[in-house]
DNA sequence: AATAGTACTGTTAGCGCTAACAGCGATTTC
DNA sequence: GAAATCGCTGTTAGCGCTAACAGTACTATT
């Protein structure tokens, strides 16, 4: 803002009028130099005499010009722009991977369109790509933290580059952070505590991130001999966590309860609370993600981080090296544990 | 996506070659009339005979044709697309905000181009402002919770639609939630249980919302012929209210506080469990925001609630009126008051 | 039957930019 | 001293689209 003033138009008119913005054949002839001279030093082309350079340079700044994208854009079918398909931006995870693609990418240079989808389902993720592309973006990146979401990018349009976050069909390339090892970091330890079991609050099963958590505590337990006691199914919300933790709260031989994400682990803590139960003292809790706040929970909790920022770096990187020509693999970042009080009996 | 599948070009060619994607004059080619039909078929023209414009959409469809937005924002004028500020979009309030003004946009046929920054200052939001309309975007929505935010409003541009969530210089209009009178519930609610003062822990005084919520805080002391007890600063994280909570643990004659965020009073909850002190028992507690967690912490926290979707939506409402030659005023948005179990000692 | 609509379709120009190539003076090369 | 080369600048064409106007049939009016 503050651009070098609204200087009047290069011709000697009364100016006003309805003002169209200035082009660069209004440079040139500030400048005394062919409109094609300007557009090679806005281009930083090696071919303008320096002291041409500095000329066309002032004349820009006294203009206020601005290059129209949409012209260049039309000639060189570049638009400098990526899309994103996110679901629900105001969770923290989708909230933090869209900023992390954002900052990667605005040093890229490249601007980022979000669009976002109130359901999961083929139809609306269509619906989103389509109305990217109708805003020509270079390269997409669908945050699909559901089954529907993945499943629904098997009719992904082919001609461009795509990313999913989460999962993906396994010609489109995934960045995912891996659930299931994270879900085997928070059994393991939990049981490394000498409990006979684990007890597992999910999300909902038509996520990806539930399912893989899901597996992971599972197949966890099975490693070490322990039939999984009974699943307590929650939709991530505190509410559900809070509900999960009354119904828990009723088991006889509770020692130790992983659930699938913080939220709902707050809810949890708040029925133990209420039930009377003390964390970590009668029962040790393990929650996923390390929101914000889940280190001044009541008991701070242990949990599993997931690094979103990096998520969206990556993200960003794929679909970069994808606008290169390259055909890049999936990948996944390593999920840790933070080791908090709601497991320290300490 | 699936679309009618990338037949061949309407050209008997062997096509594949770099495939330019089809245009208008394809279209035209191949439904048999003139490439100005086929614009008047997209843009929903009346003056298109029935039968023509099936044979046009057809021609549409199984060419997988898409309208070359560039092109058409380069003669138009318009790219359909509105640009947003935003500071840190993972935080609750700004991250709602900004998926309240997609759906509103996406709904009027916008798409939304999102520009982070990572300072305040003038020159970060000048810079975003900058790029946004190196996007062209036809107008602007800074999401400006800091006062410096706000001041460097005064140099935004002229020559096209802004508007400010939070505050903004007097020519800009700009959305808020009334936080002043916010801060006026929760102190007149904790008043009520007669209390002779209430405390507060602040946000940081460099954000509009926090000063306001102070002043509302202290105002509303004063109207009740208090003298405002020492201020505590915090910073919005849960850190900061578990320091605060700290501090204000060892004040003698504790009973009402108001926390400037949710986030800060869960620490600040936090504190005070550690300390001995009971919610609602020993001192009561509200907060400000209505974070989705509130409701279960411990205690289920009394606070004041901010229609954030509200806010997206009026605000896309301000930018639609001035790009449509409105001069908009500013309007306030009413903080609710959330009664929950922090401040009911039933 | 001539005239004036009416309903649809086509032609032309140009939005602001870059790619490709065409100058052109100054220097170097043979 | 003519040709080739280099460094810079200009000319032209055209990206895909819409605005504005120009037909062209066909119907309604006098």
């Amino acid at each position: 803002m503050s651009n070098g003033s609204d200087t009047e138009r290069a011709s000697g008119a009364p100016a006003t009028s309805p003002r169209r913005p200035p082009s660069l054949a209004d440079v040139a002839v500030l400048a005394g130099v062919s409109h094609m001279t300007v557009s090679r030093v806005i281009n930083d082309s090696e071919l303008v005499r320096p002291a041409t350079r500095e000329r066309v340079r002032a004349a820009i700044d006294s203009l206020g010009y601005r290059p129209n994208t949409a012209a260049r854009a039309l000639v060189t079918g570049r638009t400098g722009t990526l899309g994103v398909v996110t679901m629900d931006s105001t969770l923290y995870g989708p909230a933090s991977t869209l900023y992390g693609i954002e900052c990667a990418a605005r040093e890229a240079g490249f601007a980022i369109t979000v669009s976002s989808v109130s359901k999961p389902d083929r139809g609306s993720i269509a619906e989103a790509v389509e109305s990217l592309q109708r805003q020509a973006v270079e390269g997409i990146v669908v945050i699909a933290p559901h089954v529907a979401t993945a499943e629904a990018l098997k009719f992904a349009p082919q001609g461009i580059p795509l990313v999913a976050v989460g999962g993906a069909p396994p010609p489109i390339p995934a960045i995912s952070v891996d659930q299931y090892d994270g879900a085997r970091l928070a059994t393991e330890h939990l049981l490394s505590f000498g409990h006979k079991t684990v007890w597992h609050v999910s999300g909902p099963s038509d996520w990806l991130e539930a399912s893989e958590r899901e597996r992971g505590w599972r197949e966890t337990l099975k490693a070490h001999g322990i039939r999984p006691p009974r699943l307590t199914k929650g939709d991530w919300s505190p509410l559900s966590g809070y509900e999960a933790g009354k119904s828990l709260a009723k088991e006889s031989g509770l020692g130790a309860v992983f659930v699938a994400n913080d939220q709902m682990a707050l809810g949890l803590l708040r029925a133990f609370a209420e039930a009377g139960i003390s964390v970590p003292g009668d029962v040790q809790v393990v929650g996923f993600d390390d929101v914000p706040e889940a280190e001044f929970f009541n008991p701070p909790l242990t949990t599993v981080r997931q690094d979103f920022n990096e998520v969206g770096r990556r993200t960003f990187g794929l679909l970069s090296e994808q606008m290169n020509g390259g055909q890049p693999g999936s990948e996944q970042i390593a999920a840790t544990l933070i080791v908090r009080q709601s497991t320290q009996p300490g």
